[in-house]
RNA sequence: GGGCGCUUAGCUCAGUUGGCUAGAGCAGCUGGCUUACAACCAGCAGGUCACAGGUUCGAGUCCUGUAGCGCCCA
């Protein structure tokens, strides 16, 4: 046993030193090539990298690194790979506003672009070519941030696993994925109805959604009927599409419309005649109770205008801009198409909320308003990432089949083990409540392209109907630069050529697969069966719709299996004050200055602190709390560890027996408990229970064993029990070796959690990785203390009983007694007590027996008697010996 | 409007299938340099378990309802 116990055991500088040699030495490798129920694979969270650092990140993969580290210790190859998130629309943004430009597709590459070093006001207009170099460029440098972060935090990654979102692979598995969809029939693409923002110009999916309330007006306006020219009033907040109002509807059962039914009416403004018809989705209370259709307001309208086959009148442009239809012609008919015309005229290429303002004034000053409208909060769909509400325009999109698949999907939802369990009904609700399919294209820029083509006629014209793909063995593809078997690249746009699909990925349809991608899917299928489906995915409870949900479906459609066993959701992290933290409030809270202040062990500690599921402050206090019991871990290691390293005789051999005596057994026994507490806890991923257990016992054994047996394990001469010369008695060699064997035992339950410290006092007596050996069960305490008795002394035969547990308990609890009495007597615990007399029970008084003389020794006694009394527990009488100073 | 979670000491949180006087850390107070540690140690004090009912020999724990806070969905 090597052993090189600092003099003064210090943090500083612990980290650099660490990190390098787990680094040289490997020291979390993944090895192929073993058995699947020897293996723990980990799916873990890409994060977004062109997002800002903060605390959260350090909470939720610090709980993923302890089971790691848990699962490695207990002899499992432990699959932990890292992902970088770079794909999509936030890395678009920071790019825009990184670097003052913005994409324009229809521009050349210009090999000789550089960016200007102070971007000004207005934005560059560069190619898309430009534009992607751009987004690989600066993710390159955001990822060093994060990755920074990991390493400094001490996950124990496999850094050679690392994959990307936007790489080769992540392509080849997204496109290759698409197309075994299309294959299996469970994508289509269709030209629908879709809901689009007009900002960022693309079609978003139900998972993107977020209602917002804002503030919009009732407008009360007249329709006229066909037999009579009364008028009937509706209420909208949309009178900006009064031009593409294709039917009224009202409730079937509401008495007050039942008689119009099947009757047309006339449009304000425009003349257009109109059905008014029944539908169950008509809100009787809702206004006056009868509602217009306009293709379209909102999802609503699409469900009206599917159900009741209504006509099609397109005016919002993709732009967010109103079209310009010819009034007059097929469709756009009107009983006064002039005046349909000439107020058409004045919103046509306005924005809606310009629109909005000019149909307003037309309707109050052509008289069809009732009213002043009325001012009205309601919430509406938006972009979550967007500014303006989201408009339905029709455009043609790629969608993968979910509908179709929810019980399905909710049957694989009560497979999974959920930690928390009642996460699970998140996903279940939003499963439920799908209500359509997903659309997977956005009309992006920086993405996984959509591997298709599609012919063009003799016209120039697209045919949608038989889009062309690649082979697997393409793969991966970009339709607008690779040409599709049979055709040339001067075909390109051209009649009776082809063109490409322009359109890339939802990035969720990439990050779906990140078991696929991180287990070698498609390239490597030993890998892959070994690795899959993966043992943990651990992830936030606010993606629970969008990445777990999708990564399910994907795994459901592709294997028919779950892609893992256990998901563990992390909690939010709050500011201080325990207040959501947002960019808005500027009470954001980074990581680095926080782990340069306390040091990774200490960060770590706060993090495990944290139950899975349940929102944790970023609360310095518990991180000084961490730091505190790291340099307690070093300080008591030493003192413990200090006791092997004698140079002297002490008068044992092979040939000894050494008897761990019954407050060291006792100690044991409560330790072996501790391994089981611990270890049960870590098996549900209760890391916080489980360092609460080893934190409790660390600090028992500080306070208490440590101090009870201090003197014995010295060795000095004492009444009756002693040394002679340099030989040791039995007690002290008992308490040194059961020292080291805690110690030991300890270091490996802390490493988990505290991977730095625990390293290093490690490393004072050894020469492997504390992190590379056996988590501790039972059978390893008996055998630490065998292997300890053995190193320290020589001796081959130890005897360990464990036959009171209660022993260090109640002697501990006489221990702080005695403190009591030293304290209300103010006086220094190293005062003496002249003579302490301990009155019980006979039974009572036998428990203790056993520890009575450590119990004098640290209690610094100088003689005591035991007197039977009928008392139900043992009280102290002491008396201490005058305060010489006073 | 629907769903989920939370409410225990000044603060942050434990509290298992219902079972002794409801625990811990931090903060507070009082002492103490004590041969691992003053970045430390010892001791003390601090609670109507959100509220109201109910089940039970017994409820922080189970049931019903109410309130407040938070999250998700519509």
């Amino acid at each position: 046993m090597s052993n090189s116990v600092p003099e003064k055991p210090s943090l500083d500088g612990l980290e650099e030193k660490w990190l390098t040699k787990w680094q040289e030495h490997g020291t979390y490798k993944y090895h192929s090539g073993t058995y699947r129920e020897k293996i723990y694979s980990i799916d873990t969270p890409p994060p977004t990298v062109s997002g800002s650092l903060h605390i959260g990140h350090v909470l939720s993969y610090t709980h993923t690194d302890v089971i790691a580290r848990y699962k490695r210790m207990q002899g499992f190859n432990v699959f932990y790979p890292i992902g970088w998130d770079d794909n999509g629309v936030p890395t678009e943004r920071r790019v825009q506003n990184y670097y003052g430009v913005r994409c324009d597709p229809t521009l050349a590459y210009d090999p000789n672009f550089h960016v200007s070093s102070n971007p000004g006001k207005d934005q560059t207009a560069v190619s898309r070519r430009n534009f992607i170099e751009l987004c690989i460029d600066l993710t390159a440098e955001d990822e060093k941030a994060f990755e920074d972060l990991w390493r400094h935090l001490g996950l124990s990654v496999d850094w050679d696993l690392t994959y990307t979102t936007v790489g080769n692979r992540a392509q080849k598995v997204s496109q290759a994925a698409f197309l075994k969809l299309v294959e299996k029939g469970e994508v289509y693409s269709s030209e629908a109805p879709t809901l689009w923002d007009v900002d960022f110009a693309t079609a978003v999916s139900q998972a993107e959604l977020e209602d917002r309330e804002i503030e919009g007006s009732f407008h009360k306006v007249r329709f006229y009927k066909e037999e009579d020219n009364s008028e009937i009033v509706i209420e909208t907040t949309r009178p900006e599409l009064i031009p593409a109002v294709v039917a009224l509807v009202a409730n079937p059962k509401d008495e007050r419309y039942k008689k119009l039914f099947g009757t047309f009416v006339y449009s304000p403004l425009f003349g257009t005649r109109i059905p008014v018809m029944a539908h169950d989705l008509a809100e009787p209370e809702k206004g006056s109770g009868i509602a217009m259709v306009c293709t379209f307001g909102d999802l609503t309208d699409v469900t009206w205008w599917k159900d009741l086959d209504l006509d099609l009148r397109l005016i919002m442009g993709r732009d967010g801009r109103l079209l310009d239809p010819v009034w007059g012609s097929a469709g756009w008919e009107s009983r006064n198409v002039e005046l349909a015309k000439i107020n058409y005229g004045q919103i046509a290429g306005k924005s809606v909320r310009r629109a909005r303002e000019v149909i307003v004034t037309l309707l109050e000053d052509q008289g069809h308003l009732v009213e002043q409208p009325k001012m009205i909060t309601h919430p509406v769909k938006f972009y979550e990432k967007g500014d303006k509400p989201l408009e339905v325009v029709a455009s043609r999109q790629w969608f993968i089949r979910t509908l179709d698949h929810k019980e399905e999907l909710i049957s694989l939802g009560r497979q999974l083990n959920w930690v928390p369990q009642h996460m699970r009904l998140r996903y279940e609700n939003w499963v439920e409540g799908l209500n359509t399919d997903w659309n997977v294209s956005r009309q992006r820029f920086f993405g996984i392209p959509i591997p298709v083509w599609y012919r063009l006629d003799s016209r120039g014209e697209i045919d949608f109907a038989t889009p062309i793909f690649p082979g697997l063995d393409q793969l991966p593809i970009d339709p607008s630069q690779d040409v599709p078997m049979g055709f040339t690249e001067d075909r390109r746009n051209q009649p009776g050529g082809f063109v490409g699909d322009p359109d890339v990925m939802d990035t969720w349809a990439t990050s779906s697969l990140t078991p696929q991608i991180a287990t070698s899917w498609l390239d490597d299928d030993s890998m892959f069966n070994s690795l899959f489906p993966m043992d943990l995915r651990p992830q936030g409870q606010d993606i629970i719709r969008t990445w777990l949900f999708y990564t399910v479906l994907r795994s459901a459609l592709e294997h028919g299996v779950l892609p893992w066993k256990n998901a563990v959701i992390s909690g939010f992290v709050l500011d201080p004050d325990r207040k959501k933290m947002s960019k808005s409030k500027g009470n954001v809270v980074t990581p680095m200055p926080l782990l340069e202040k306390h040091g990774a062990d200490a960060l770590r500690y706060w993090a495990a602190s944290g139950r899975p599921g349940v929102d944790t402050a970023a609360d310095e206090g518990q991180m000084k709390i961490g730091r505190r019991m790291a340099i307690k871990i070093l300080n008591a290691s030493k003192f413990a560890l200090g006791m092997a390293g004698s140079d002297h005789p002490h008068g044992f051999n092979s040939e000894s027996h050494v008897t761990i005596v019954p407050l060291d057994a006792s100690m044991f026994a409560r330790l072996r408990e501790v391994t089981k507490e611990a270890s049960a806890a870590l098996e549900s991923y209760d890391h916080t229970k489980a360092l609460e257990i080893c934190e409790r016992f660390f600090w028992d054994f500080c306070d208490n064993y440590l101090e009870l047996v201090k003197l014995r394990a010295y060795g000095e001469e004492r009444q009756g029990i002693g040394t002679q010369g340099t030989v040791l008695s039995q007690d002290t060699v008992s308490a040194r070796v059961s020292l080291v064997a805690a110690t030991r035992i300890m270091l490996r339950l802390f490493a988990p959690f505290l991977p730095f410290v625990s390293e290093e006092v490690w490393s004072w007596f050894n020469t492997d990785s504390v992190h590379l050996t056996r988590w501790p069960d039972s059978e390893d305490l008996e055998k630490e203390v065998r292997d300890c008795a053995k190193k320290l002394f020589g001796v081959n035969e130890v005897s360990l009983t464990d036959a009171d547990q209660d022993l260090l308990e109640n002697i501990s609890g006489l221990l702080a007694g005695i403190r009591r009495l030293k304290s209300e007597a103010k006086r220094s615990m190293k005062t003496r007590v002249a003579h302490l007399e301990l009155r019980g029970s006979g039974s009572d008084l036998e428990t203790i027996r056993a520890g009575l003389q450590d119990l004098c020794d640290a209690g610094v006694v100088a003689d005591y008697s035991l007197t039977e009394v009928d008392a139900e527990k043992i009280e102290l009488v002491a008396v201490l010996e005058p305060n010489q100073e006073s």
